[in-house]
DNA sequence: TGAAACTGTTGTTTTATTACAAAAATTGAA
DNA sequence: TTCAATTTTTGTAATAAAACAACAGTTTCA
C-alpha cells in the first residue's frame, strides 16, 4: 500500500472495514483535505468515534499514527487525486483539460526518473562519446525529437545528422560501418523503417541505440535500448508524453556528453553560444 | 507562497535568514525527506536552535506551525522533486545528474501549469478554429517544436506548415494575408528573423500569436502572447526547458483545437490513425 | 549606551499514544 | 435457539510526547 494512493486503499478497502473504522473512513473521504488539517480528537469527534479508533485506523493503513497518516494523506493529495481523472473528457473547459494535460506529462516524466536504468543511460554516453558519426532517426512525432537531438549534438563538435526521411535511412544505414552510431527513435518500436534501418546498420557493424518501449521490437534489435515506459497508449490519438520523456532523455545524455567531455569543453560551447548573438535584437 | 515550491522558497530566501533560521533551514534542506518525520525537537537538536526557533522558522514561511510545515514539505516532496541544487555540477554522475535534469523539467512543468492564463489559451483556440493558414515558425531548438505543431495540427484538417528558413520566413509574411495565421515560437523573443516576420504579418492583416518569455520583444508585437517564464537561463548552454514546456502547451492547445470541433471529429484523427497501421510491424 | 532584534529557558497546553477494561460480536455446544 | 466461552472491537483514563507561548537573557548595531 503506499502513499500515491492511501485515498483509494480507504475506498477499496471500505467494505472490510469494521463500524468504528467505517465512520473514520467515511470522515475523511467526505473531506479528505479537512482531515490533513485536523487532530486527532476533531476527527474522531466528525467520526463519532473515540481517538485511540482513528489512531487504529491509521496504523490499519501502515501509517505510523495519525501524524503519520496525515502526512501521507496530504501528500496524496498533491498528485494522487489529480491522477485519477486525468483524462480529458469532451465537455472539458480550459481551465479543466489544461491542468490535466500538464499533469499526464508531469506524472511520466516523474515515473520515469524513478525507473531509469542509470547504468543504460552510461553505456549511450560512452558510445556517443566513442562514436565517429552519429546519425537520429525518428518518423513522424519521434522525427520532430530527432531534430531536437541533432539540434542538440552538433554542439559537441560531432558529425551529426537527423533523418526523418525513409530513403535516406536506407541509404545511409546501408552504407553504414563500423563506428557510426545509429540513435532510433520510436515509441511504438515497431515503425519499420526504423527497425529495417535497425537491421542493415548493426549488419555493417555500426551501433544502433533504441530510445523505444520496453520489450519493443527495437528494443530487442538494438545493441543498446533506452526502455521507456509511458502511460500513454500508443493507439490514442496523439502521441503526447512519450516524445516529452524522449526530449528529456536527450537532455540526459547531452549532459552526460558534456561532463565526460570535462570543463575545458565549456569555451567550445561558450563560442557556439556566443555566435547566436547577432542574430537577436538587443533586450 | 506556495506549497508547490516551499522548499525553493527557503533556498532562494536563504540569505536574508538569521543565524539560527539558517540553521534550521541548513538542517531541513541536508534531507528534506528526514525533516518531515522528525519531531520539532529531534529537528531542533539537528540544527542545533531551540525548539521555538524551529517553530518561528515555519511560521517565516507562512505555516501555522510545525506540524503545518512537515504537511507542506511533505507535499511538495510528493514528486520526488528536489528543487534545490538542481543544478548539474561538473563532478555529477549519471545518477546525480539524470534526476536533476527530470527535475529541472517537471519543475517549470508544475510552475507554468499553475500560472498559465486560461483566457489566452481560449483565444488562440478560437483564432485556430478560425484561421484559414496556419504557419508555425521558430528557429533553433523552436524549429524541432514548430515542426511538432505542425506534425500535429496538420491531423487537423487544416493548411498547416512549419518553417525554420529564415527566407521562407520572409517571404510567407510578406505574402500573408488576413485570415492567415503566424505561430511564433521563441523562448527569447528577440530572435530578428522571427520579430522581423511578425512585423510584416501583422502590416499584412495576418493574426500573430507569440510563444515566448514574459514581457519579450514578441510578446508585445503579438496579437496573442502565450508568455511562459522558465527557470532557465536564456544564456545557458542548451535550451531544455523551455521547449519542453512549449510542447506541453501546443498539446494544450491541440486538445482545446479537438474538443472545440465536437465528438464526431474524432473519425476524422481515428482514420488519420489508422493509416499508420501499414507503416508498423505487428506486435 | 540604548534600542531593536534575536534566541533560549521554562512552563503550559495541546496532541497523540498506551494500557487496560468494558462492551459487542462471534462461535460452538447443549 | 440459547447460553456461556472466546474473540474482537471499542472506549476510558492515564501517560507520554510534542508543540507552543510568555518571558527573560543575550546579541547586534546604531
Amino acid at each position: 500500500m503506499n502513499y500515491q494512493n492511501l485515498l483509494s486503499s480507504i475506498n477499496v478497502t471500505f467494505d472490510s472495514l469494521n463500524k468504528s473504522e467505517k465512520k473514520v473512513a467515511g470522515a475523511i473521504l467526505d473531506d479528505p483535505e479537512a482531515a490533513t488539517r485536523s487532530s486527532i480528537a476533531i476527527l474522531a469527534k466528525k467520526a463519532g468515534v473515540s481517538e485511540p479508533s482513528v489512531n487504529r485506523f491509521c496504523k490499519r493503513f501502515d501509517t505510523a499514527g495519525f501524524p503519520d497518516f496525515k502526512l501521507k494523506l496530504a501528500q496524496c493529495l498533491v498528485s494522487g487525486v489529480k491522477f485519477v481523472n486525468s483524462n480529458v473528457q469532451l465537455n472539458d473547459n480550459v481551465s479543466k483539460y489544461t491542468p490535466k494535460i500538464f499533469d499526464n506529462a508531469i506524472h511520466d516524466l516523474v515515473a520515469i526518473k524513478n525507473q531509469i536504468d542509470s547504468s543504460i543511460i552510461e553505456k549511450v554516453v560512452d558510445q556517443l562519446l566513442k562514436a565517429r558519426r552519429i546519425f537520429f532517426f525518428g518518423l513522424g512525432t519521434s522525427g520532430a525529437v530527432a531534430r531536437d537531438a541533432e539540434n542538440k549534438f552538433f554542439r559537441f563538435d560531432l558529425p551529426v545528422s537527423f533523418h526523418v526521411d525513409v530513403l535516406t535511412m536506407r541509404m545511409l544505414s546501408a552504407a553504414a560501418k563500423p563506428g557510426d552510431l545509429f540513435f532510433m527513435i520510436s515509441h511504438t518500436g515497431r515503425t519499420k523503417a526504423i527497425i529495417d534501418a535497425t537491421d542493415d546498420a548493426r549488419g555493417n557493424g555500426a551501433i544502433v541505440v533504441g530510445l523505444t518501449t520496453p520489450g519493443s521490437m527495437l528494443a530487442k534489435k538494438s545493441d543498446l535500448a533506452i526502455e521507456v515506459l509511458v502511460s500513454e497508449n500508443t493507439e490514442e490519438y496523439m502521441a503526447m508524453t512519450s516524445r516529452i520523456v524522449h526530449l528529456v532523455i536527450l537532455d540526459v545524455l547531452a549532459t552526460g556528453f558534456i561532463l565526460s567531455k570535462g570543463p575545458e569543453f565549456l569555451n567550445h560551447m561558450e563560442k557556439i553560444n556566443l555566435s547566436l548573438k547577432p542574430t537577436r535584437y538587443k533586450q
